[in-house]
RNA sequence: CGGAGCGUAGCGCAGCCUGGUAGCGCGCUUGGUUUGGGACCAAGAUGUCGGAGGUUCGAAUCCUCUCGCUCCGACCA
């Protein structure tokens, strides 16, 4: 491709309003433009990275046996009405009505269709296993769209629908499909993680998310560092020692504290470490309980844990008037002690006596506080927040590390939620109806390559991996009226299209600068430059734009130079 | 959904408080000089000032409504 034909619009100055770097590249790189909140334009290089990613996923999809399709994006209302998510999903599905006012809805995910399809064309079992996929636009009317393609309203997913007669095959098609996923991500040359993760609305009975390693991920995760565990902090589950609840030797002493709300208040204020003190959080659940959940200070709920515990849709801090009607004080003197309603606790504070509580009243708390004999607990549980260096599940010895992650792609167990809503079964080998046990399976592609480009950038630009680069190499022709350089440049360029090298030719009749600058913001993992001053003694120069190396090369060494550090980018895999 | 902010040339912004011919930088066009890390000189083109209504002799500016966009928050005790 030639720069002067090309659409490649960079932008000099930053985008007031994207926030994150690969928001800011991508528009600045001519890769993006924007149409509305969250829904962008690809524009011709953004474009070719996502085919590429597009391309990668679709070869390991079929390698693993799956299937292409495509389904539509507009959803008659039927099929949500009978898996009864049209109820269900809120305002997140985009409703519609066509001419003759029938509802119809945007696919935000497909597993009504695709159900719907099998149902109609899979009798028996003889036809399993099927696992089907599509690369496909959905649309979710997100609340808040934010970080251009991170988190947009419309993007590309591949989405895929596993069916199999019973769970054990259900299992080998969720392993295939693990394992299609890391070598999706291995090819794309990202440092990655598979964690395991809450199901979430979806629902099911386990799931993967396969996580981006990046600082501005908006997710948590921790991994095991000496074992293959690996969860997001939602789900994380800590290892749970048998421990023994010390002898209290403390009194119950009510103590003034005024004006001491927050944990870290309260300990500077009895010169005690947060360790030292148990929280008390009144909690509301969708069904209306109330409860308060017991954590050492220092500790943070986590939520999602608590409300499984439960069995509620969520569990949230009550509202200030619920917490006053409870404890009869206003938020942060909340303590267990005289409390009228359920107390459950982490596992880790029966190890704990002696500490410091909430006085339920206007500024006190209460030291020397101990369970049993000074308040009942009706329930241990693992209720808090993993962090890093918290002690591993399912090893001995091993201690947490903590990650920021971008979530591009997410794996389900369905099991039958779906096959018997919508009365999907088949007829195994004793003639016998049976529900189909689905699985599912996601990749984010644009958000792949908006999280490829938050793992590899410098503060020049993009530095993307060679397989989801746009180009592989780009040709700087310094002077193109200088009649020796650009005839080696075109010599060169045709040499690169010739061995299917994919090479971006910088013919434009622009100053060394601005092609220079424009290389780095790019990000096109080889530049070699074609200038009078090297010319003379036969030489170009190569860079490598991650590393910066630049080296001067023979007109007659470049190309096999080139094949073999594009074969080299390609073969990469960052260590996972 | 709660809070905050912003809509003025393709992009980044000033002007608004205190109403009176719509500006700056970049980009774009033309000519010239320049040519290894975002050049310089000269001449030029480009605006429903987000929209509607109101106040006024006069509105980008004041008032009302509206639309769009962005950011923050939604586990703090």
């Amino acid at each position: 491709m030639r720069y002067s034909q090309y659409l490649l619009p960079t932008l000099k100055e930053t985008p007031a309003d994207a926030e994150v770097i690969s928001h800011r590249l991508m528009l600045r790189a001519g890769m993006i433009r924007k149409a509305a909140a969250g829904i962008y334009s690809y524009l011709p290089f953004g474009l070719r990275s996502l085919r590429k990613m597009e391309q990668i996923i679709r070869d390991e999809m079929n390698r693993a046996g799956a299937i292409e399709c495509l389904m539509p994006m507009a959803n008659p209302a039927e099929l949500w009405q009978e898996s009864g998510r049209w109820e269900k999903y809120g305002q997140e599905l985009l409703r519609f009505k066509d001419r003759k006012s029938a509802d119809f809805c945007m696919g935000p995910t497909h597993e009504e269709v695709i159900t719907d399809i099998v149902r109609n064309t899979v009798n028996s079992y003889k036809q399993l296993p099927l696992n089907l996929y599509q690369i496909q636009t959905k649309f979710r009317d997100e609340i808040r769209p934010r970080f251009g393609l991170m988190r947009g309203r419309e993007f590309i997913m591949k989405d895929a629908y596993s069916f199999d007669l019973e769970d054990a095959g259900a299992d080998t098609s969720y392993s295939k499909m693990y394992q299609a996923y890391r070598n999706i991500f291995n090819r794309c040359g990202l440092k990655f993680r598979s964690v395991e993760a809450d199901s979430g609305a979806i629902g099911g009975n386990f799931s993967h998310e396969f996580m981006v390693l990046a600082e501005s991920g908006e997710d948590g995760i921790v991994s095991c560092d000496s074992c293959e565990y690996a969860a997001n902090v939602e789900k994380a589950e800590l290892a749970c020692r048998e421990l023994q609840t010390p002898v209290a030797v403390q009194e119950l002493r009510k103590v003034e504290t005024p004006a001491q709300r927050t944990i870290e208040e309260v300990a500077e204020f009895l010169k005690l470490s947060p360790q030292q003190l148990v929280k008390t959080l009144i909690v509301q659940t969708s069904d209306d309980q109330v409860i308060a959940v017991l954590l050492r200070g220092d500790r943070e709920l986590n939520a999602i844990k608590l409300a499984h515990l439960l069995d509620v849709d969520w569990a949230l801090m009550a509202e200030d008037d619920v917490v006053k009607q409870v404890t009869g004080a206003p938020t942060g003197f909340a303590g267990p002690i005289g409390l009228k309603i359920r107390i459950i606790a982490d596992t880790e504070i029966k190890g704990m006596a002696d500490f410091v509580v909430g006085g339920n009243g206007v500024d006190v708390h209460f030291t020397g506080a101990n369970q049993d004999r000074d308040f009942t607990i009706s329930q241990f549980s693992d209720l808090r927040q993993a962090e890093a260096g918290d002690p591993c599940p399912r090893c001995e010895g091993g201690k947490f590390e903590s990650w920021r992650g971008i979530e591009v792609g997410h794996i389900f167990k369905l099991g039958t939620k779906y096959s018997e809503a919508m009365n999907a079964t088949v007829l195994d080998d004793q003639g016998k109806s049976q529900p189909l046990v689905m699985g599912c399976y996601g990749i984010g592609a644009g958000r792949t390559v908006a999280a490829a480009i938050e793992q590899n950038h410098d503060e020049n630009g993009m530095i993307l991996p060679m397989p989801l680069a746009p180009f592989q190499v780009l040709l700087t022709m310094l002077n193109p009226k200088d009649d020796l350089v650009r005839e080696a440049a075109e010599k060169l360029y045709q040499q690169l299209l010739a061995l299917n090298i994919e090479v971006l030719l910088d013919d434009r009749d622009e100053r060394p600068g601005i092609k220079f600058k424009d290389a780095d913001l790019l990000g096109i993992p080889l530049r070699v430059t074609v200038g009078a001053r090297n010319l003379k003694d036969g030489n170009v120069e190569l860079k490598i734009r991650k590393s910066g190396d630049m080296s001067m090369t023979s007109l007659d060494d470049i190309i096999p130079q080139l094949q073999q550090l594009v074969a080299d980018g390609l073969a990469f895999q960052a260590g996972n």
